[in-house]
DNA sequence: CTCCGGCTGTCTGCCCTAAC
DNA sequence: GTTAGGGCAGACAGCCGGAG
């Protein structure tokens, strides 16, 4: 259930209509529930669009349109304004970023059925601080939350594009060392599991999918938590040379920008 | 001289808290 | 239930100084 009905009136009846109607047909956008189940419109994980209760929609940030006009957003015909944001979008968004952003929001809309083993219900995604705090020594967020519907796993999963990601700071090995410490504690986990099910069934109710998800919802509680990369290689080199490094370490799911198939698997 | 790497400030986007 | 303001992480650009 979205916790706020007033703003499920407005998206599935009211005034909001013709936004969800929009983003529905454009597989460029997506839309994410953020915590409370507030919806958020993305571009290529640019932020255009927050929807609130009562409060005017939020719209791009400044930074995207400071040297030029900033877009309006009228309510009843808002294929302008999107069409707006976009070229904003692309206009400011530097070439690796849109690399890397492109791909995560092409296996998004690639794992958005049952057809497959694994279905993504949200990307960057945070967990409710207040109920680790103290626990962790940093806070982390990870790129994909998908469902693995062969085993019924919870998939906390980080996207690795190109060489250049996956030493340092926040490299492969330090990207599994925080997760590792965040799934220690039990508390973590029931917070993760009630996050999931709230996102898949405000999906569910916002009709972004073309499956009836209600009972995913129930199967989360048995839902083990697991962690995977996805390196997305764009050459046979980058994938031998990540397979060497990190391959026997980690469990990792595969893809071929060059094929253009963005569909999840294990086992290859 | 150029090429790095570290440092710092800015900006975006997320959640939290206090207040209504 | 809802909003406004603040803190934090991550990305990035510009600056600086040391190594070659």
């Amino acid at each position: 259930m979205l916790s706020n009905s007033r703003l499920l009136d407005k998206l599935l009846t009211g005034e909001y209509l013709p936004i969800l109607n929009l983003v529905k047909n454009d597989p460029d956008l997506s839309i994410e529930m953020r915590i409370k189940n507030q919806p958020k419109v993305y571009y290529k994980k640019s932020l255009l669009l927050t929807l609130f209760p009562n409060r005017k929609p939020e719209l791009l940030a400044v930074g995207y349109w400071k040297e030029g006009i900033q877009p309006i957003l009228d309510v009843n015909f808002p294929e302008s304004y999107f069409d707006q944001a976009k070229k904003l979008v692309e206009k400011h968004i530097d070439v690796k970023k849109n690399i890397e952003f492109t791909i995560q929001q092409k296996i998004t809309t690639d794992n958005n059925s049952l057809r497959n083993q694994f279905l993504v219900i949200d990307m960057e995604y945070q967990f409710a601080q207040e109920k680790v705090k103290n626990r962790t020594n940093g806070k982390t967020r990870f790129d994909l939350v998908a469902i693995d519907l062969k085993i019924n796993k919870i998939m906390l999963l980080e996207l690795k594009q190109g060489l250049g990601s996956l030493s340092g700071n926040a490299g492969v090995d330090d990207h599994f060392l925080r997760y590792q410490e965040h799934v220690a504690h039990p508390i973590f986990q029931s917070a993760l599991r009630e996050d999931v099910k709230g996102i898949i069934s405000s999906k569910n109710q916002l009709g972004l999918w073309d499956f009836n998800a209600s009972s995913l919802v129930l199967q989360v509680d048995q839902a083990e938590i697991d962690y995977a990369y996805v390196f997305a290689a764009h050459s046979s080199a980058e994938l031998i040379l990540y397979k060497q490094q990190y391959g026997e370490k980690y469990t990792t799911l595969y893809l071929e920008v060059q094929a253009n198939n963005y569909i999840l698997k294990d086992g290859i």
